[in-house]
DNA sequence: CTAAAAAGTTGACTGCGGTCATTTTTTCCG
DNA sequence: CGGAAAAAATGACCGCAGTCAACTTTTTAG
């Protein structure tokens, strides 16, 4: 019976997320103290730290599992024939949904999703990724489409879009923004302003390059 | 001598931040013990708190501090009629040259000023808001001189220019950039495309849009 | 099967941010 | 002045995240 220790060792992180799950939702990630959490995952309190490296490290991973299904469910309903900006939308208020609900966990994966200290785990970055990839994908499909310039540099284009979701985001945690439907607005706008630029005709077009990102060292994958 | 108070308290609260200062910088926040800062500023570990929330709010009037020396500068040495583009990036790289000196500082900042929790000082938040006219009063003389377009909506331009620079400092953070040369180039990058837009000829016309702005409660002030 | 080694579990303990009852200083006023 | 009241300072104390030496369980190998 050699299986004996892995499977153990299975069943106790998934109880330890499991009562996160629970208890970070209900009570609140503050709220909820290790030691509950142990007990509530039928476990001692210094094994909890066998399995994660710290309280947050427990829920980043929670919100990064969410974050895959969120992802799984927009996959499932996205119509990759729709405009760009059609696409987008829907791809950021679905994440937005999850944050209008879970605020409080939300802004702590945000934070560090955004200004990570140095001990980061590389895997929960790949959920950011994969969005990054998404929105990537759907331009590239738009550049195909001809609805955006061709020779668009996809890399800068991605970050600027993701950058108008996060800042819209930011607002909405600082109250610039009241509800659901104010920041379904201001997201378009941005978009919208992404789309169409802000120089005025003539200068517009020498501010185009198409020299590529060189200095990003991110590669995002386009194409499935 | 009715003034004894009021004199020590001004005098108590430097002394914390005049401590915080050299320790902070010197020695880091997180290895910082709220009682040493105590010892050195002359004071109890408990007076501190009758000063400041927590120890992050010292941090944060700290930081608060310094960003408005760092405008200060901006503002003595920028040219008002150079275009748009090389006076958003002098604004953002005098900021970024203090974020990269104070990584761990800035870290703290930026997180708290992108996703606050509900307790928040407003006075902070001015800080942000100095610097978020700032752009508006650049993009405003850009509309001026022609360089921009006219109807263009300033509030959501400016977030937009504005989140360009978080999202690069957020690369920076993740490690996606390396070096000064880096972020000032992926600066650059980012600005210019929303300079000149994603969308490619005849949809860019249809993306326009020149309503004012309703759902994003903040009025920024772009001329002096 | 047994014993030693390896892997995993545990809760008493530590360190530090933040609190609060007590003490000290300052102000007020007769 | 003096002494009462108000304001401020203080450090012992508390709560909780995270550590670690002692202990238990599982695996390995002879």
């Amino acid at each position: 019976m050699s299986g004996k220790r892995e499977q153990n060792k299975r069943k106790n992180r998934q109880a330890i997320l499991a009562a996160a799950q629970q208890l970070f939702i209900q009570r609140g990630f503050e709220k909820t103290r290790i030691d509950d959490l142990a007990r509530s995952a039928g476990i001692g309190k210094g094994t909890v730290y066998s399995y994660f490296a710290s309280k947050e490290e427990i829920l980043l991973e929670l919100i990064a599992n969410m974050r895959i299904k969120i992802h799984q469910q927009f996959s499932d309903n996205n119509d990759a024939n729709a405009p760009v900006t059609a696409q987008l939308m829907t791809l950021f208020m679905c994440q937005f949904d999850f944050v209008e609900n879970n605020p409080e966990l939300a802004r702590i994966m945000l934070r560090e999703s955004m200004f990570p200290d140095k001990n980061t785990v590389e895997q929960r970055n790949q959920v950011d990724i994969k969005y990054l990839n998404t929105v990537s994908a759907i331009l590239y499909q738009g550049q195909q489409r001809g609805e955006l310039r061709g020779e668009l540099d996809l890399l800068t284009c991605t970050l600027q879009m993701y950058s108008n979701y996060l800042t819209i985001i930011s607002g909405w945690f600082i109250g610039y923004t009241r509800d659901h439907a104010d920041v379904r607005d201001c997201l378009q706008r941005t978009i919208l302003l992404s789309l169409s630029g802000c120089a005025s005709e003539p200068f517009a077009e020498q501010y185009k390059t198409n020299t590529p990102h060189q200095n990003f060292y991110l590669n995002l994958r386009c194409k499935d």
